[in-house]
DNA sequence: ATTTTCAAT
């Protein structure tokens, strides 16, 4: 008996859907985020495909019943239980960068957790609420990779979590000025990183 | 007009 490989059950999201979180031509009013996780071992990386999947934060006119993403990623991760004594790399590509508050939380998340590399590409710079810098440099100084998505992350997630239904091989579409736009916000990051002032 | 910002008039 053959056991072909067992065919993929994860859910992709819609192609409009990435399209319109993603963008830099929008501000949605909500946050998308796509997540991988890799097994680390010796030089090499593992895909974990079963811990590969996206989420987007939980909106309410009930204050208590809101959510934001990373939050809702932090359980997630708690919930798989990952072996403390491997090593791991997460990689989030999220369409706002975290706010001040979910950045001490993923900070907390980092100092407890030394098992787990976390990357973090986001689409664009959350900057609605005061703090955003120090929040985004101290996920920098626990050990978290921050960057701003480029042509190649937003290509990638295009491939990796976008149904594409018939047409499998149909290509990321882009948008005006995305690579300008993705180079602006990399110096604006890096500005911050660095503590500097615009 | 460089600002649609993880819900609120």
């Amino acid at each position: 008996m053959e056991a072909g490989p067992a065919p993929e059950a994860r859910p992709l999201m819609d192609e409009q859907t990435f399209l319109d979180n993603f963008s830099h031509l929008n501000c949605p009013r909500k946050t998308y985020l796509c997540y991988e996780v890799e097994l680390l071992v010796g030089e090499n990386s593992i895909p974990l495909d079963e811990y590969k999947d996206f989420l987007h934060n939980e909106s309410s006119y009930k204050i208590w019943e809101r959510c934001h993403a990373e939050l809702i990623f932090l359980e997630r991760m708690a919930s798989w239980n990952l072996d403390t004594e491997l090593r791991y790399r997460v990689t989030c590509f999220i369409s706002w960068s975290p706010c001040p508050d979910c950045a001490d939380e993923l900070v907390k998340f980092l100092r407890e957790s030394r098992h787990v590399n976390l990357r973090i590409f986001a689409a664009r710079i959350y900057e609605r609420f005061p703090g955003y810098e120090e929040g985004l440099r101290a996920l920098n100084a626990a050990g978290a990779e921050v960057a701003m998505m480029t042509f190649q992350e937003f290509e990638y997630c295009w491939k990796n979590f976008v149904d594409h239904q018939q047409d499998e091989d149909e290509s990321f579409p882009s948008w005006d000025n995305l690579v300008v736009r993705s180079e602006e916000l990399s110096q604006r990051l890096a500005g911050i990183l660095q503590n500097q002032e615009d």
